[in-house]
DNA sequence: GACCTCTACTTGCAAAATGCAAGCTAACCT
DNA sequence: AGGTTAGCTTGCATTTTGCAAGTAGAGGTC
C-alpha cells in the first residue's frame, strides 16, 4: 500500500520528484556549506523561508531519508538535523547549480575564491566540504 | 520597473528561482537528450505534462532566454523550440541529477551504457550530447 | 468548398501548495 | 514565578497545479 510518487523511470524525473521545488535544496545547502543544523538557523537564511514550509520540508526530508533528527544533548528543547549520505551525495548537483547561477547572474554573491576552487579543483573542494560537516 | 524575482544573492537560490520546479528541467532534458523541438513531442513524454503547464513553461523559458521559438519552414503551423547556450549550460546539472537519481532509485530506467559513459568520460559525453543537438 | 485532422494553444474550475501572521507548548534561564 | 527561546501548528488568502474541454489556424483529402 505504498503511495507511488514517481512520475516515470527517468532518473531526472525521479530526482525532481524529491528535490524539484524552490526550498528543499536551500535547506541542504545550509547544512552542506554553512554547517547549519538547527531549525532557527534555517529560518534565518536570506531567502526567508516561512515556518510552515520549513517544518513541512524538514518532515519530508526526514521521511525520505535525507536527514535524521535528534535532541541536542546540551539543550533538550533543540533538535539537531544531520545529513545522511543520500543528501551528501547531492553535493555535485549543488556545485553545478552554483557554477551555473554564478555564471548567469550578475547578482550572484558567491565568494570569488570558492568559484575559483570549484573550477580548478572540484574533487578537493568536495572533500573539504564533506570533511567540514558537523560530526 | 523590472520585476525582481530573486530571493537572495546565493547562486543556488538564483538557479532555483528559474529551474526550481518539477517540469522546467524535464523540457530541457527532452531537448538535450532526445532532440525534441516540437510542442507535441514534449507533451508525449512519460511524465504526462498538462497542456497549460507546458504552454506556461515554454513561455517562461522563452522570456528567460533559455529557448527561442520559430516557425517550422516545412509546416508553418508548427513551432520549433531551440535551446540557447544558457540552457545548454544546464547540462552538467542534469548529468548530476541523472547520476544521483540512478544511484538512489531502483526504478531508474537510464541505459547502463549512458551511466557508464557518464562515470568514465563525462567530458566526452558532454561533447557528444552538444554535438548531437539539432542545428 | 466542405470536412477532417493536426498543432498549439486558452479557458474554467477544483485541488494542492505557498506565504504570512498569529498562536501555542515545552524547555531553560534568572 | 515570569520571561525567553525553540520548534512547531493553525487559519486564511493567494498562487500554482492538474485535468478536461474548447478553440483558432494551417494543411490535407474528397
Amino acid at each position: 500500500m505504498t503511495k507511488e510518487n514517481t512520475r516515470s523511470g527517468c532518473p531526472v524525473s525521479i530526482a525532481l520528484d524529491v528535490i524539484g521545488d524552490k526550498w528543499t535544496l536551500l535547506i541542504i545547502r545550509d547544512m552542506l556549506f554553512f554547517q547549519k543544523k538547527y531549525y532557527n538557523e534555517f529560518l534565518a537564511s536570506d531567502e526567508k523561508i516561512a515556518t510552515n514550509i520549513l517544518s513541512d520540508r524538514l518532515k519530508k526530508l526526514e521521511t525520505e531519508g535525507f536527514v535524521t533528527k535528534s535532541k541536542d544533548s546540551k539543550n533538550r528543547s533543540k533538535n539537531i538535523y544531520k545529513l545522511s549520505q543520500k543528501a551528501i551525495d547531492l553535493l555535485p548537483i549543488l556545485l553545478e547549480l552554483i557554477r551555473w547561477g554564478n555564471q548567469y547572474s550578475k547578482e550572484s554573491l558567491a565568494p570569488e575564491k570558492f568559484i575559483e576552487k570549484l573550477k580548478s579543483d572540484r574533487e578537493q573542494l568536495i572533500s573539504d566540504i564533506i570533511e567540514n560537516l558537523p560530526k
